[in-house]
DNA sequence: CGGCATCCTATTAGATACTG
DNA sequence: CAGTATCTAATAGGATGCCG
């Protein structure tokens, strides 16, 4: 339906990131490291197991975390960050240090701004 | 429906950014200065009325963008970034080098990533 | 355990029309 | 011109259940 100006070169990043979720997998995964599938699931309270396999299908397709498959019985399968992931983890902590002072300066004070798809929103 | 524990500082921001047609806005805010609701709109093509005016109540809200309304006939309004936009804008750019670094590595060759809500695409 | 496939609903955002 | 209001279509995503 909408259209794409190929202005904006940051918008795929941006699609990237913006999914929900997202966040939280790629900054679980740089913080506590790589994690099996069950770890993470219970890493991101509240994300259906729909929508983590999902995520993380689509951070592999951008070659943002990898996928270990061992094939025992039962399964065990591993994701971690790759070099890019990193990469990104980096624009997370410049939004993170922007994000820490508008909290000082009182910006996220009332009800939240309604972004958009936002699934990591009140309980 | 899901929850938000307190980790991911950063969410606060990338909800914000995360809203359809977010970037879009800031970016043209930010590269062709204030406008006028008009010619805003004319600038993200695609978007409706609706959604322009809501995102712009949003970055409103959030500090993110000034609104100056003439009381002429017919009245004029014109929207422009505050200095708290431009800190996001320099967020913005920072992906914009990755997301370029990353195309020269060929990372956004297929099909689109299938994010998650981004109007931003195809078409 | 990891993760599809299915079903089903809540939300979202486009189109349209009308007002100050 | 700059919105608001309404109505509707599309879809995202939660829940569930089964399979390797």
């Amino acid at each position: 339906m909408p259209r794409t100006p190929p202005q904006c070169p940051m918008d795929s990043i941006l699609r990237l990131l913006m999914g929900p979720w997202t966040t939280h997998i790629i900054w679980v995964l740089s913080d506590q490291g790589p994690q099996r599938f069950g770890v993470l699931k219970r890493a991101v309270p509240g994300i259906s197991t729909r929508m983590l396999t999902e995520r993380l299908r689509m951070l592999q397709r951008a070659g943002v975390v990898w996928r270990e498959q061992a094939e025992t019985i039962p399964p065990a399968v591993t994701y971690g960050l790759t070099p890019r992931g990193n990469d990104l983890r980096g624009v997370l902590d410049a939004m993170g240090e922007i994000a820490e002072r508008w909290k000082t300066e009182g910006v996220f004070e009332g009800d939240d701004l309604g972004g958009a798809a936002s699934p990591n929103s009140r309980l």
